[in-house]
DNA sequence: CGGCTTTGACCTGCGC
DNA sequence: GCGCAGGTCAAAGCCG
């Protein structure tokens, strides 16, 4: 069927209005990235250009972390956060991903599978209708972004695709997936940036009620540059959930060692969002020595900045306990901790866990601090907290 | 044959 | 109420 009009507009293309007013509809901001290894990601396909089979990395991948929970889901204090920062575009979960108004006590994952979408939406929307008090979001829900060739990241976990749909303002489809453990009901869905098509964002939402499952292919896993299996890591390590993300490829981490060279920061660091957020290094890795390179800025994950007091150090266990990238700390045993300019604060009665049912006393926020006296605050493991090394 | 992908239809929420 | 857009369903087909 041809459409053909007659006359011409006499104005300019109206913008989206909604859902994908950011071309990417997740309105990925590549300023606010973290950078981990290419190897944590194993692409599995056998034609991928992003061969990481040799354990130890070419090159890096760019990853943003975003995450649904923390008390920044409303959209107006993303913004604030940025506005802080400097960056220049809203990072965050779309609205349309935000439950509207739900309590603390409604959170929950969904694990039951005979539960259909529809049951659950309608109890979803009765809970909204029954609750008013403040804004939590459904599922912990994380995107990611990474450099790939292949679409499809292979991520240890085995995933049904139950539809694609192309979403406006992307020319290329998102592909949903869940996953096909029984009674698991994590779901993501992955699609190419429209503005970078080696970009490829995935979105996971919901958590792993069960373990990885047993490899097709264990040879990626088992690369020299494991240093160690994830069942000697200290429980505190492991993750509270595990987000989609599994374990073994977070242990991907352990990779870390296999940097011997500083990771390229690409434009994506050059960029404002990271002027005066992070001038040096923040070290993440399982030894000083081996030290990831992660810069980051806190907006990068759905952190804001309200209710800032004076500066407070946090303890670096607390942190990466309830910090919601701590999915990528997995194999963090002696972690350095270099953040100049901000510190950390939790919010909330006790350490809770930032994926589990327990997110209603705690959110952590990056804050501000005097910028000479923690310019160069390192994390010591023998008082577990942020020195000024000054 | 089981598992997975594909794809059109359908459902739901939201803005106008 | 209507239309749009995102998300999901489920039948059909593919593949090892």
């Amino acid at each position: 069927m041809e459409i053909i009009y007659k006359g011409s507009h006499n104005h300019t293309k109206p913008q989206p209005t909604r859902r994908s007013a950011f071309g990417s509809p997740y309105c990925l901001n590549e300023t606010d990235s973290v950078m981990v290894p290419r190897s944590s990601w194993r692409n599995s396909q056998p034609g991928a250009k992003d061969n990481v089979s040799v354990g130890c990395m070419e090159g890096t991948s760019l990853i943003s972390v975003v995450t649904g929970l923390s008390d920044a889901f409303c959209p107006a204090r993303w913004q604030d956060t940025n506005m802080l920062t400097g960056t220049q575009e809203i990072l965050s979960t779309p609205e349309s991903q935000i439950d509207d108004v739900v309590t603390p006590d409604s959170v929950s994952f969904e694990d039951d599978v005979d539960e259909t979408e529809s049951k659950r939406r309608k109890r979803e929307s009765s809970l909204i209708e029954t609750n008013s008090a403040c804004r939590v979001v459904r599922e912990p829900r994380v995107v990611v972004q990474t450099v790939s060739e292949v679409d499809i990241l292979e991520d240890g976990y085995r995933w049904r695709k139950y539809g694609q749909k192309v979403v406006k303002g992307n020319p290329n489809p998102r592909s949903y997936y869940k996953c096909t453990s029984p009674g698991c009901s994590v779901r993501k869905h992955i699609e190419r940036a429209s503005q970078d098509l080696q970009s490829v964002i995935t979105t996971y939402e919901g958590r792993h009620n069960h373990e990885v499952p047993p490899t097709r292919n264990n040879n990626h896993t088992s690369s020299a540059c494991h240093s160690e299996s994830s069942s000697s890591l200290p429980p505190s390590m492991m993750m509270p959930g595990s987000l989609g993300i599994p374990k073994r490829e977070l242990h991907g981490l352990d990779l870390a060692p296999c940097f011997d060279r500083k990771p390229d920061l690409g434009r994506n660091y050059l960029s404002s969002g990271y002027v005066g957020s992070f001038t040096c290094d923040s070290n993440i890795g399982m030894s000083p020595s081996y030290g990831m390179k992660l810069p980051m800025t806190y907006n990068s994950f759905g952190l804001n900045n309200s209710n800032i007091d004076a500066h407070q150090v946090v303890p670096i266990s607390k942190m990466m306990q309830d910090f919601p990238l701590s999915f990528a700390m997995g194999g963090i045993q002696r972690p350095t901790f270099s953040m100049p300019s901000y510190d950390l604060k939790t919010i909330g009665s006790e350490s809770q866990s930032f994926l589990g049912q327990q997110v209603k006393d705690t959110s952590m926020r990056f804050m501000t601090m005097p910028k000479l006296e923690h310019q160069n605050a390192v994390y010591d493991p023998q008082i577990n907290t942020l020195q000024n090394s000054t």
